[in-house]
DNA sequence: ATAATTCCTAAACCTAACTTTAGATCAAGG
DNA sequence: CCTTGATCTAAAGTTAGGTTTAGGAATTAT
């Protein structure tokens, strides 16, 4: 086996602790692109094992996939990466982390002055803003709040 | 309509800002609990218009639904809650938020360290911490990383 | 007394991010 | 050559948190 002939799906996984269905999903999502050999089984480079790092990093800071394919478009397509290319768009990753922090932070503030109140459902409450739970991740209904004063 | 006769559920939708799917969601997870008149419709209490805004700002907060139920079974069941009440299990809220904070934080300072290095994928990397992927919230798959030094 | 709303239940559907399954093919060792 | 283990594809299943739909029944408005 001439290293000239890459990685196969399962070592890679061992390599990053992913399951082998996960790299395949990825793949599907435009995260990472395999060659295939002549029997048609997909094979990875060395830095690949890299990139799913990264994306692995990606999604603990609330990163979807598809922004991560977003910030990895950012990375040199003709070349392998080189440390520096990483830590280029990393940037771009410690600001979104920032901007979560933040709004978490304001979050607790607000809070905490609700806690002083109790007033908890009322429009006028710090809490009722709906830019935060735009920022703030995934799920949750529609809407927030909306109650009138006296209830 | 005599005020002891309760809300219903679409008023109660309109009150929150919730769906009225969303509220007959939330009584299945055993997060409010309706009585019904006569003709077999919800009815429900002021009292629950803030019970659900609570609801709202702990999802923001990242706690999953049964968290929540965890949470509001802290308030008394034999009586409206009061605003101490309220207080006293926001408190349990705002040490939550604390701690997903820090881990962020956490994370956050890890990955200035890592954009100088630029390991990235490396074990020794203070990225590397199974603690913080079981704290964060969902997705994403099991394990993180374990990449050797050359990659 | 209708007509228009609103509400009821049960079940199916939705998105994100994967995993599992089934049946077939590829690769490596003896 | 043959067996074992890894890989392939496509499709279905999974979890969280809801929404939508279908077919009825209750309420409210006129």
């Amino acid at each position: 086996m001439a290293a000239s002939e890459g990685l196969a799906i399962g070592a890679l996984a061992r390599r990053t602790g992913l399951a082998v269905s996960a790299i395949r999903y990825y793949e599907a999502q435009g995260l990472i692109s395999p060659w295939r050999n002549a029997g048609g089984q997909r094979r990875y480079q060395r830095a690949d094992i890299r990139r799913l790092s990264f994306v692995m990093i990606a999604q603990q800071f609330g990163l979807t996939l598809p922004e991560i394919r977003e910030v990895l478009s950012g990375l040199p397509g003709n070349r392998t990466p080189t440390p520096q290319d990483w830590q280029d768009i990393s940037k771009g990753l410690k600001a979104h982390l920032d901007q979560r922090i933040d709004t978490l932070t304001r979050l607790r503030d607000n809070l905490d002055g609700c806690i002083g109140c109790g007033c908890l459902s009322l429009p006028k409450c710090a809490l009722y803003n709906p830019d935060d739970r735009a920022k703030s991740n995934g799920s949750g209904p529609r809407y927030l709040m909306g109650d009138s004063p006296e209830a």
